[in-house]
DNA sequence: ATTATCTATAGATCTATAGATAATGC
DNA sequence: ATTATCTATAGATCTATAGATAATGC
């Protein structure tokens, strides 16, 4: 719907503009629900051309994986310049469970891009390691010094050791919960609004870490956090 | 490969063999992915069969899921007669986690049953909810008290007030382990064993319940769970 | 005689290409 | 004159059915 119909366009632009109104297609339908067809029509275009431009339909669908693996590389480079910190942790936690499953004001940011991640986890998984490595993994070492840091603050419980799998867990049990909201109906019944279920989920991960609940209460700023999640949408 | 070619089967037997030979056609290719030559061949008969058993490739689809959601209909009895505490709180979430991501050891029961509970979430989710609402609900209730019972005995660290929401953590964090499981190659690295891992999310998902660490140590035993799950795998 | 099953094939898509036409940049 | 784009269609599946045949139970 951006690309104005019928226009003529350079071929990498044409390319982008059938990469892009094909990611819907295919994250809704799957890779062999999806046809040609469907995606040609979204795209505005002849199903011919998409063939000039994509040698096949596998061929299309490698190159919106790639694609949406590049494109919104934002955190990286953020994440490097951060201090580790017990804050940093308790904030971190709170951006990403946020980045996986967004609050309901909250930008939907990868929404197909996720849907094509858990297709690839059915499948060949792929493309599945290819973005976790390149948007999720990064937190995780920023998570692990953090973590150091609130220990030596004495903000950890004692006797607990957390490894990067625990780290991993801050993402896995955003997903699930994101994937569950996917479908239209309410599959599972929380029995709180969305902004509770976000804050009850940090709050969940972050005594998993270790951290005792004096010092979430501390660190935990909803406000600061929606500030934080605002600028950060504005960026992209 | 159960069923030896070409023997005559009554019609509802005949259904049951077919509908056991496309879960995990349509579990590995989706529901566009799979076709019906290949469930045909799966389960050793001719496409017409199919045709005469079930109306279409959807109702055969449909008929899967109702399937799966009908076997395995374990749990329930065997929750129902549990006394609350906060060793069944302890046990509880264990054996849902060995459930819901299996160790090495473990039985793969519901492999097919998880993928299509997967692709529903992609797509209208009923099928989804009908799963979860069958073999996952039963624990929320049971966990729920055991909780309370918990916090009773002075077992759950102070100001903390535990949900449904958080109940159903226990599924959702070992659901992204089983899916990032799923494919061949290893998608993340977690740098322990897959034993250990599950040790870890347990002890995680506990403190995340709001569980001190001593009690958790007092109650988590391994060796105990191995047995409970191996003789509950027998049970099947 | 009823029920299960098969072979063969129609009809509907769906992917992909051949060949022609129109817009742009030199 | 080069590049983008279209219309039309071939060829390959894929779902589903028509019509015939073989096994079972009475």
């Amino acid at each position: 719907m951006p690309t104005s119909r019928r226009s003529r366009l350079s071929a990498t632009d044409r390319k982008q503009a059938i990469l892009s109104a094909a990611a819907p297609i295919f994250a809704r339908l799957g890779r062999d629900g999806a046809t040609t067809k469907e995606i040609a029509r979204a795209a505005g275009v002849s199903e011919a051309l998409l063939y000039r431009h994509f040698t096949s339909k596998d061929v299309l669908y490698a190159a919106l994986e790639t694609h949406c693996v590049e494109a919104n590389a934002v955190g990286s480079r953020i994440l490097a310049e951060v201090t580790p910190s017990t804050e940093t942790l308790v904030m971190g936690v709170a951006i990403l469970v946020h980045a996986v499953f967004p609050g309901i004001g909250d930008a939907q940011s990868h929404e197909d891009t996720k849907r094509l991640v858990t297709a690839s986890l059915l499948g060949d998984g792929q493309f599945a390691k290819a973005f976790l490595d390149q948007h999720v993994k990064p937190w995780v070492s920023v998570f692990s010094q953090s973590f150091r840091a609130a220990q030596d603050a004495g903000d950890v419980e004692s006797g607990i050791h957390i490894g990067h799998a625990e780290i991993w867990f801050v993402h896995h049990l955003a997903n699930t919960l994101h994937l569950i909201s996917l479908p239209d109906i309410t599959v599972v019944e929380y029995g709180i609004t969305r902004d509770k279920l976000v804050e009850n989920t940090i709050r969940f991960l972050l005594r998993g870490l270790g951290l005792q609940n004096a010092v979430i209460d501390r660190h935990y700023d909803p406000k600061k956090l929606k500030m934080i999640i605002i600028s950060m949408d504005q960026k992209i």
